[in-house]
DNA sequence: CAAATAACCTGCCTTTTCGCAGGTTTTTTT
DNA sequence: AAAAAAACCTGCGAAAAGGCAGGTTATTTG
């Protein structure tokens, strides 16, 4: 699979594929295969430079005390996985769990280095990329100081719908009340319990792990005093 | 004041401004003067490019639910503040204020676009400071999630001994208690009440403001299980 | 398709955190 | 140096969040 015929417009590579100066370079990427719950970085391991995802879905967390996990973000089509392809650190600072059959695309460090030299606007996107991924990482942290139990769950929910949409309803991404809690900050328990809460409030319908929002906008407006409108 | 004889080596700036292509875009930054408490960047206010501290102390927020402020970062001499300065957004996401005089270095985003295109190293050391930046902000929402407040209390100690280090003993930069709870995701009484725990313990001296650290090691050992290598 | 496993749910009690109230001390201003 | 303002401190009760136990419902696997 090649970066021309790739249809994830929003990939930094995609965008820039076309320049003459990357041509060989993109030659130079891997292509990895990862079956659901496959653990392709390891938090710690030694970095092996930056990810892709080419088809998928991809939770990145950390660990923390006593083995809880913290999820930082998911990742779907065309995103990026793997700041620490740069910087000082020499190891990564994530977990990346496929959390269904994913396909990547990875470039070493050393080539990602070399293409940024040849070719600045890449650089400059991908400068911009962190850029808003850390402003989205702090306004996150000031949710977490600020809201309650309740309103971090309708956070995340809306999160996901953003990110990856739904079907009749149906979030397009199925995930335990557990990892839910583990992204949103707090526990399984809490997750059950305001999910049974807002199904009585008739906000939203579950069926098993799936979750249908009933209304988006009731949502929102629980929420919105906290200025929501950027992606936590 | 020109980058040359400036004294912050650490300034992404001041690390580049050897460099010949940019002799001529460094004369067009601007020299601000604040006093102390002066909001020089306003949440919601257009952006006016990036700031770098020349020197003073500033301290970097985001409001929240009614007005409750969360506290982003400390910044001081040679670092840098507006990722907004790029990216999407028109307007600054934080507000800045000055913790006492402090002297800015300020380029215009035009001005620095100009610079970036013209030196790949510069962007590529932007794009790893915001890499780095953000990584450490996602270590935060992870604590936030998961320490005690105690827990949360010593970490903003250790960051700002860190950050501003101490003489006697007594941390280099004065905050007030609601000013560290701010920044420790907690209130204003439970850091009272944490701080006056820590006295009875013997890990810390207060008088008045001041707050001086009397065991590091100790602090550190206290949150030890919680990865705290990186800086929060 | 049946058994095994994983995930979900709820009641109940414990712990932590919060926030007010009212007083004391420190810092700033005049 | 006195007055005013800001910051600090503590007790106490309320509220929120957490976590265990035991049962129910989905989902996966052989």
């Amino acid at each position: 699979m090649d970066c021309f015929s790739c249809e994830n417009q929003q990939c930094i590579i995609k965008k820039n594929c076309r320049q003459e100066k990357l041509r060989s370079f993109i030659q130079r990427k891997a292509t990895l295969r990862c079956k659901k719950g496959q653990n392709f970085i390891i938090e710690g391991a030694p970095v092996h430079g930056l990810y892709f995802v080419q088809n998928g879905k991809v939770k990145v967390a950390k660990t923390g005390l006593n083995g809880k996990e913290q999820i930082v973000r998911f990742t779907g089509n065309g995103e990026t996985i793997g700041h620490r392809g740069f910087g000082a650190g020499q190891t990564y600072q994530i977990n990346a769990v496929a959390l269904e059959n994913t396909v990547l695309c990875n470039f070493s460090t050393d080539t990602l280095k070399e293409m940024l030299m040849e070719v600045p606007t890449l650089t400059y996107e991908l400068m911009t990329f962190y850029a808003e991924e850390l402003n989205r990482s702090e306004t996150k942290v000031k949710k977490f100081a600020q809201m309650t139990v309740r309103e971090k769950v309708i956070d995340a929910l809306l999160y996901i719908n953003r990110k990856f949409g739904r079907t009749h309803d149906l979030l397009n991404l199925q995930l335990s009340r557990k990892e839910i809690s583990d992204f949103a900050g707090t526990t399984e328990e809490q997750v059950i319990r305001t999910l049974s809460s807002l199904r009585k409030d008739g906000l939203i319908e579950t069926t098993g792990k799936r979750i249908g929002i009933k209304n988006v906008e009731l949502l929102r407006k629980e929420i919105s005093e906290h200025n929501y409108f950027l992606d936590s």
